[in-house]
RNA sequence: GUGGUCGUAGCUCAGCCCGGUUAGAGCGCUAGGUUGUGGCCCUAGAGGUCGGGGGUUCAAGUCCCCUCGAUCACCCCA
């Protein structure tokens, strides 16, 4: 018999930790729909094109995209982020802007895997399309530092900085790349390396090595643009009055090449592994263009579900798991009473389990036990006779016999009321 | 893609360095101790070709090589 397992990056998400990605979704759902923010489903590959404007430099375009060639010939890629999607839909739908939505779902990047880093990995995100007000920056910054909140995190440090409009950020990058090949003896090989692909990169190296030539580098503040550097004061101001404590980091550079202007970081400082950004996002002005749509401002982010939970579980916050049920049905006689006790329980709203093969009493008060149930409805030989059931408060071990009439009844004043699933005709 | 560490029951691990009778523990699971009652306790049971392949040896979970997988770091990014 062969066996399989998980692919490499890939793994299950088992119970009762799917629960709480569940939770995780539907609270985000709540923060950011509280905005305005609508649901957004793209399907999961589109041409490779579409994907191809995050930059031919970056790693997750030239070497980690899952592509292949379909049946009819198309070049089709698994998506590797959200945003080039939502863009590609702006172009193709043109929505009325503002366009905001938000979003849920898993992305592909062939990776070696590690802490907090698959090759499907999940994120939830927003982005709104067709306003460059500055106002809407901090309303976005500002949803995402709430979403933290609301999760229970305290530890959560907010990174911005602002790249420039496309002219500005080219001048920098030029005068970066000028200024690192004047120290270029000093930087580890692996940044040099990095240098030739992508200046702005080198920014980000870890190495003790590149420490001190990154730290004498220059700023991109010298190099905005009048515009930009405005842009940039209204976002902090709007920042400050909301009292969303940031700090702005100049070294802060994106992964992916088409951000303009405004980005930012959230890192979980409760993290000591390499990959505690636990989200992060910017603006995107002029990518819905380059994906053939009218010239179209864009901001927003994207947080990793994986990593965000790692932050919680660092904090003890979020300890959501699955959700119990209500009442949990003993049945010694056959199994049938439990059987139609517990649909028409259902029915009623109460969410309800039972034991099956036939067990003993015990061994199916013990499968009550686990179920987290609070109650237990026993029905024996007696009260199957009697038209009766036995209901037992498993945490406070009393029972009582009652007509099975009067059960749903009882069950309301014992476990809180409940909505029927279906309302009569 | 590069490097370090690690793969023994469902889970967490001991045994490996110093090869030698039927491979262990805790938790979990099943059953019994209660003639109709869970949690605690006691008892018993099920469950493993020691990741896979090859080699050394009279003998390999234990030593060597390869391979697959996991993990951590670099890289990259959420």
């Amino acid at each position: 018999m062969p066996s399989f397992q998980t692919t490499p990056g890939t793994r299950d998400i088992l119970p009762p930790q799917a629960g709480r990605w569940r939770e995780f979704t539907r609270v985000f759902a709540s923060v950011v729909e509280s905005a305005g923010f609508e649901c957004f489903v793209p399907p999961m590959f589109e041409e490779l094109g579409v994907f191809q404007r995050l930059g031919d430099a970056t790693d997750v375009v030239t070497k980690e995209m899952y592509d292949f060639t379909d049946k009819g010939g198309r070049h089709i890629a698994l998506r590797p982020e959200h945003t080039a999607s939502v863009c590609r839909a702006f172009a193709q739908h043109r929505p009325t802007p503002p366009w905001k939505v938000w979003y849920s779902g898993s992305n592909f990047r062939y990776e070696k895997a590690q802490a907090g880093r698959y090759r499907q990995f999940d994120q939830v995100g927003i982005e709104a399309l067709g306003a460059d007000d500055p106002q809407l920056d901090v309303e976005v910054i500002a949803l995402g530092w709430q979403f933290y909140a609301e999760l229970g995190l305290r530890n959560v440090q907010l990174i911005i900085n602002s790249l420039g409009d496309a002219g500005d950020r080219g001048r920098y990058v030029d005068a970066l790349e000028k200024y690192f090949r004047s120290r270029i003896t000093e930087l580890s090989e692996e940044a040099q390396q990095t240098l030739d692909r992508n200046p702005l990169r080198v920014l980000d190296s870890k190495r003790e090595q590149d420490a001190a030539v990154i730290a004498d580098a220059p700023s991109i503040s010298a190099f905005l643009s009048d515009d930009a550097a405005s842009h940039f004061v209204a976002v902090r101001a709007g920042l400050d009055a909301l009292d969303v404590p940031y700090v702005v980091n100049e070294r802060l550079v994106r992964g992916l090449d088409y951000y303009r202007r405004t980005t930012f970081e959230y890192i979980a400082t409760s993290l000591d592994n390499a990959q505690n950004a636990v989200g992060g996002g910017g603006r995107y002005d002029g990518l819905v263009e380059d994906l053939g749509g009218p010239a179209t401002p864009g901001i927003g982010f994207a947080l990793g579900i994986d990593r965000t939970l790692m932050a919680c579980d660092a904090e003890e916050v979020f300890p959501f798991g699955s959700p119990v049920i209500d009442v949990f049905i003993v049945d010694t006689v056959d199994g049938t009473r439990a059987t139609a006790l517990a649909h028409s329980l259902r029915q009623a709203g109460f969410a309800t389990d039972r034991a099956y093969e036939g067990r003993s009493m015990k061994s199916q008060m013990k499968a009550a036990d686990r179920s987290g149930a609070g109650v237990a409805i026993i029905i024996g030989g007696t009260e199957a006779e009697e038209g009766t059931c036995t209901v037992r408060n498993l945490s406070t071990s009393e029972q009582t016999t009652i007509p099975v009439g009067e059960l749903q009844s009882h069950l309301q004043s014992v476990v809180g009321p409940r909505e029927p699933r279906r309302r009569p005709s």
